[in-house]
DNA sequence: GGAGACTGCGTTTTT
DNA sequence: CGCAGTCTCC
């Protein structure tokens, strides 16, 4: 009991009641900062701990390998318990599990390979050729959304209507499904409704593990997408409870599926008397909590909820106006430097921006400065060039019918069989129904030779895979595939060949954290059937897991990403910068529904990330796509509270075409004035926003000001740079974009 | 088959 | 502007 007492030591009210429920289901809105990896992970232990539930009978999902080792490992450190006994991953890795596990029941092979994003696309395009559809009518990367956004709403290509538009889109989407079958390939939402359909249609299954799981756990449940929901209840047995956390003020990623609803639905649905929100927030100081409470009441969509702090007020929020984004960046520079100089480690100060677009300038500036920095985002291990070559290899090693690794691996390196071979043995392959390494007999003469050739290489991996371990087999396939020698020559190859020898050393890591014996060869199943073989293993954590981004780990360096990769992250310092109208709220969200909703939680998600310190920066110019765009700052400026922002805004900032002298609300604002702004509609005029460079055929170029009217009396006010100020009507003026 | 020119495009991202 | 993807020519 002591024990017991020692986890709930230092939760709040909420937080206690929330881990401690007796019986029940449970939604907890938790805040940002309010706890809520600790509420989650002390109420699997409690459960435990008191006995309530066995570790078998926990299954607790997250969004992010991370947060799921995260999860493991703070459980690890409050309970003595094997963590492959709980079932806590993400969907996907659960999914998988389940997969492997029932693998004749959901008819795939045990050792289905999964495509990433990358594979899938290309398996897509490679559909999309052999279908003989011309892929300007149906742009292979539209078709992947439009399958996808399908798989997660459930729906299968016969499920969907076939309005006469859309009917090729359902051909090939079944085309597709079609082609995925025969490879023994599950792309990512596969996965998900695979293991959906599975569990709804195997009564007896679906039982077993409802009677298994007496508590399902979810993290960032407002990141849940339809499909997602309808696995969660049917995992759902009478006996068993859901304990839901989520924020739907941190609801960012609507963009790619996730449904909010979900949190209300589940509510409903569920009959959940009372939501537990956790309100008290333990990161932020009072001007940063209060700026970011301010700001995200402007939200009409919205659970409600207010976080508060016992910390005192802190510092205020700095903003800065600046003239460039070169400025800005120079200003942010400046910043760090302070900070430094106060004791604040690089590490914990975060450079935020909207879009990957922004980091550049921003890096020119630091490194300029002699200032270490990371930037998050980009390719990661297993998403890199050479290391998915080498993968095809491995796959085929595994499996040889597999079209998508041949197809990648069998000219790379160039071994004479270019695209007429491919043609040939692709047909070949389609008027029999077989795999390509099966056709590979069909193919006559020199191509036929130089494919003959590939596949004994191929069977050579097999054999080594059925007797080799998996590192030793990594290891052979560098060097028998061609591919170390390949990037041994290439000028720039170094880095890629650094990067395939710390392949091996990833495949001895898995080896050993997995507790395979380091002997077992790669492709042997273990004593228990259910036992993947070590490459099976290997092959779906680099599809599931693509690793961290870079090196450089370990140093103390100043951290860049975007806001979106922020989330689920603190800092004691933190630069919001790009607060323009156009670029954050973004404005492609500005067109759909609810879109600006969605950008002011992505600021308010970027605001709650800092601990101390918040410095806010925005450029009255900035170099986007190789020209020169005059922004105004972002509404989101005019939505924080005036007590808690204290306004830098030189005077001497040089602005060209500075504004404000004609008394229009565009321009750098007085820093002893909160400035009201007065901003006309900024939608429907015809594409036109305000800041947006224009020319004219007879006045030449100009910046609008201001957008009023509607439908036939649109306006605009544009300032030219030679003709002064004008106000032109949208419908007669001959306005080109600039 | 591969180097070099040319075209088009340009949010956010995890699995 | 910078990149990825395609096209062209050797």
């Amino acid at each position: 009991m002591r024990i017991v007492l020692r986890f709930l030591e230092g939760l709040n009210p909420q937080q206690r009641a929330a881990v401690t429920e007796p019986a029940g289901h449970v939604l907890v809105l938790a805040g940002a900062g309010s706890g809520k990896t600790r509420v989650l992970t002390t109420r699997i232990a409690w459960l435990i701990h008191t006995g309530r539930a066995g570790p078998q009978q926990i299954l607790a999902v997250t969004f992010t390998n991370k947060a799921a080792r995260e999860m493991l490992d703070r459980i690890g450190a409050m309970l003595p318990v094997n963590p492959r006994i709980m079932w806590i991953g993400t969907f996907h890795g659960l999914c998988n599990r389940l997969l492997r596990t029932h693998f004749r029941d959901a008819q795939l092979p045990q050792s289905f390979q999964i495509l990433d994003t990358q594979d899938q696309l290309a398996a897509i395009k490679r559909m999309v050729k052999a279908a003989g559809v011309d892929d300007e009518r149906c742009p292979p990367r539209e078709l992947q959304m439009f399958i996808n956004g399908a798989k997660e709403a459930g729906l299968r290509a016969r499920d969907l209507g076939a309005d006469a538009g859309d009917r090729l889109w359902v051909e090939l989407y079944d085309t597709y499904d079609r082609q995925c079958q025969r490879d023994g390939a599950v792309d990512f939402a596969e996965l998900l409704l695979r293991s959906f359909e599975l569990l709804s249609r195997n009564e007896a299954l679906r039982r077993h593990y409802q009677e298994r799981f007496r508590h399902l756990l979810v993290d960032e449940f407002q990141d849940t997408n339809v499909l997602q929901y309808r696995w969660l209840k049917l995992l759902a047995g009478p006996d068993c409870t859901v304990f839901a956390v989520g924020d739907d003020d941190q609801s960012i990623y609507r963009f790619r599926g996730a449904h909010v609803g979900n949190m209300a639905d589940f509510e409903r649905e569920f009959h959940i008397a009372q939501v537990i929100k956790l309100e008290q927030n333990y990161r932020s100081s009072g001007h940063i909590l209060e700026a970011a409470n301010h700001l995200i009441r402007n939200n009409a969509q919205r659970l409600g909820k207010n976080l508060w702090t016992a910390a005192g007020q802190g510092e205020q929020a700095v903003l800065m106006e600046a003239a460039s984004d070169g400025l800005e960046a120079a200003w942010i520079v400046n910043e760090i430097r302070d900070l430094k100089a106060g004791g604040t480690r690089a590490s914990e100060v975060a450079i935020l921006y909207r879009s990957n677009a922004q980091s550049r300038i921003l890096e020119h500036a630091l490194f300029n400065a002699g200032l270490p920095y990371r930037v998050y985002g980009g390719l990661r291990f297993f998403e890199r060039a050479e290391i998915k070559n080498a993968m095809a290899y491995l796959r085929l090693a595994e499996n040889p019918h597999d079209d998508v690794s041949f197809s990648r691996a069998v000219n790379f390196p160039a071994r004479g069989i270019g695209s007429r071979s491919l043609e040939v043995l692709q047909d070949a392959a389609r008027a029999s129904s077989k795999s390509l390494f099966a056709s590979i007999g069909a193919v006559a003469g020199k191509a036929g030779a130089s494919l003959a050739e590939f596949a004994r290489l191929i069977e050579a991996l097999r054999a080594a895979a059925s007797t080799r371990s998996l590192p030793e087999l990594v290891s052979a396939v560098l060097a028998q595939s061609g591919l170390a020698a390949h990037y041994a020559r290439e000028r720039d190859g170094q880095d890629r060949l650094e990067n395939l020898e710390e392949l091996v050393n990833a495949s001895l890591s898995f080896v050993a954290e997995q507790g395979f014996d380091a002997e077992t060869p790669a492709s042997r199943t273990g004593v228990d059937p259910d036992t993947l073989a070590p490459l099976t293993a290997f092959l779906a954590h680099a599809s599931l897991e693509a690793g961290d981004n870079q090196a450089g780990q370990g140093q103390d360096a100043l951290q860049l990403m975007t806001v979106h990769s922020a989330k689920g992250l603190e800092f004691e310092a933190v630069f919001i910068t790009g607060l323009e109208e156009g670029l954050f709220p973004h404005e492609n969200s500005l067109s759909e529904g609810g879109g600006l909703e969605e950008e002011r939680r992505l600021m308010y998600v970027a605001i709650t990330r800092a601990r101390r310190r918040l410095f806010l920066s925005f450029a009255q110019s900035r170099l986007l796509h190789g020209q020169t765009r005059y922004g105004i700052r972002s509404r989101f400026v005019e939505e924080l509270p005036a007590g808690s922002v204290r306004w830098l805004s030189p005077r001497s900032s040089s602005f060209a075409l500075r504004a404000s002298r004609d008394g229009s609300d565009f321009g750098p604002g007085d820093s002893a004035v909160w400035p009201p702004v007065t901003r006309g509609v900024e939608e429907g005029f015809q594409g036109f926003q305000v800041g947006q460079a224009v020319r004219h055929p007879k006045f030449g170029a100009g910046i609008v000001l201001r957008l009023q009217g509607a439908g036939s009396d649109a306006r605009a006010q544009i300032r030219f740079e030679s003709a002064g100020v004008k106000e032109l009507l949208l419908a007669v003026a001959k306005l080109e974009r600039n």
